[in-house]
DNA sequence: CGGGATCCAGAACGATACTG
DNA sequence: CAGTATCGTTCTGGATCCCG
């Protein structure tokens, strides 16, 4: 395999216009977003929230490794963006039951082709990954050596 | 039940079916994934790669307030999970290009649906936090409190 | 049961200086 | 030009205790 042709601008997306249009780096939207779903437990949340609602203690068994600062915490801040909602029962116990907003549902459409191309490639990150930290073990591999500027 | 059903199992997502076949949490492709491309600058690197190649200098005109330590790192870090490809030119003053891999312009796509995402429902979400901010300094609008238990 | 408050360890990140 | 090395800071998340 020589190599791959210098980036083909794959139809149907806009990245380049997207960036080229010179983002604010404070406001831009990729950071807002990324910066909620991005941390360690928003996007697990959100699929454990997509088939049905959950009280906070099922949470728990659906998220085994979680704490329960962070599962308060992550819960907090997805329903501070409108994606979850709070709805408290005052019975005996009191008891709280979560479930995605509208807005939340729309995020679950994007968020399976994530993880569908996780799920599918993930195989391919791994062997990527053992080559590449055998490659750095062992003599550094040049043959990727190119031989000419562009 | 009066409320809005308690989330319609949405076709074409196989959440339900994929968290509740219990994950183990340590090699769950989701979190691999995620804690790559949901660090800060990852995917802001695969879209400024995404239309065409860059120099390592490049990438600081494109990403303005990245420092150099984190370009570098981040740079290896999608290098070593094979979503980028690494391309020296021994010329005069060395010069390195970094490309998107196939495995990393497969990305791409389910990208390219999240970003479209955040920049669709970005104001929803601004919105939403100025609401529930208000409700907290404020007092704590106990409108949504349900009258009855599941 | 469903949290909040506090403390702390480690990871992520930025700034700076140095190198081939 | 394209990094590496080191340091210091900030941020994240886990543990623990307390409360209605």
């Amino acid at each position: 395999m020589p190599e791959h042709p210098p980036a083909p601008a794959r139809p149907g997306l806009d990245f380049a216009a997207w960036q080229a249009a010179g983002f604010d780096p404070a406001r831009c939207p990729v950071r807002n977003v990324l910066d909620r779903i991005g941390d360690k437990w928003s996007m697990l949340m959100l699929t454990a929230l997509a088939a049905r609602h959950r009280r906070f203690g099922e949470l728990f068994r659906v998220m085994p490794d979680i704490s329960k600062r962070m599962l308060t915490q992550t819960l907090r801040d997805l329903e501070r963006d409108g994606l979850v909602t709070r709805h408290v029962f005052p019975t005996k116990p009191p008891g709280v039951e979560y479930r995605l907003s509208p807005l939340g549902q729309s995020v679950l459409e994007p968020l399976s082709a994530l993880v569908g191309w996780a799920d599918r490639h993930f195989p391919d990150i791994e062997a990527a990954r053992a080559r590449f930290d055998a490659a750095q073990t062992g003599q550094p591999d040049t043959s990727l050596i190119e031989q000419d500027a562009a």
